[in-house]
DNA sequence: TATTTGACGCCGC
DNA sequence: GGCGGCGCCAAAT
């Protein structure tokens, strides 16, 4: 089966569904994970190709690690993306995240030791 | 088949 | 401190 390549986005896709409600994580933390640190890139060219992928990930809450909304421009509707965030509690003036540390979730937290206080 | 782009990140100037 | 360039891997043209 050709799921090598798949799995990349499967790794990617599955990350940014995990995001917490009302947290946000950036392109290089998710790289990082996969061990690519150095394509960043690579995360956002899967969260094009996620676009069309079931069930829709959440890409509106990965941003780049400066926690401003870059792919905003990418999505259905501009105002979209930020609407999304907003709803979710997270501040969100001009296209940049506020209180980005504190909204920011790192995919580290998969850690066994963390789910236990995952709700 | 080769070249350029791409929703980034980091180092250097 | 602000701005620019280079590097990473993969996909699209």
């Amino acid at each position: 089966m050709n799921r090598k390549k798949n799995q990349f986005y499967e790794s990617i896709f599955d990350i940014v569904r995990l995001i917490p409600h009302g947290r946000v994580t950036t392109y290089g933390a998710i790289a990082a994970y996969l061990g690519t640190k150095s394509g960043s890139r690579l995360v956002g060219w899967a969260m094009n190709v996620s676009h069309h992928e079931e069930p829709k990930v959440p890409a509106h809450r990965v941003v780049n690690r400066n926690g401003l909304l870059t792919g905003k421009a990418h999505f259905k509707d501009e105002n979209e993306m930020q609407k999304l965030l907003e709803a979710e509690g997270i501040v969100v003036i001009n296209n940049q995240i506020q209180n980005f540390n504190d909204v920011f979730w790192d995919p580290a937290s998969l850690d066994p030791a963390s789910w236990d206080r995952v709700s």
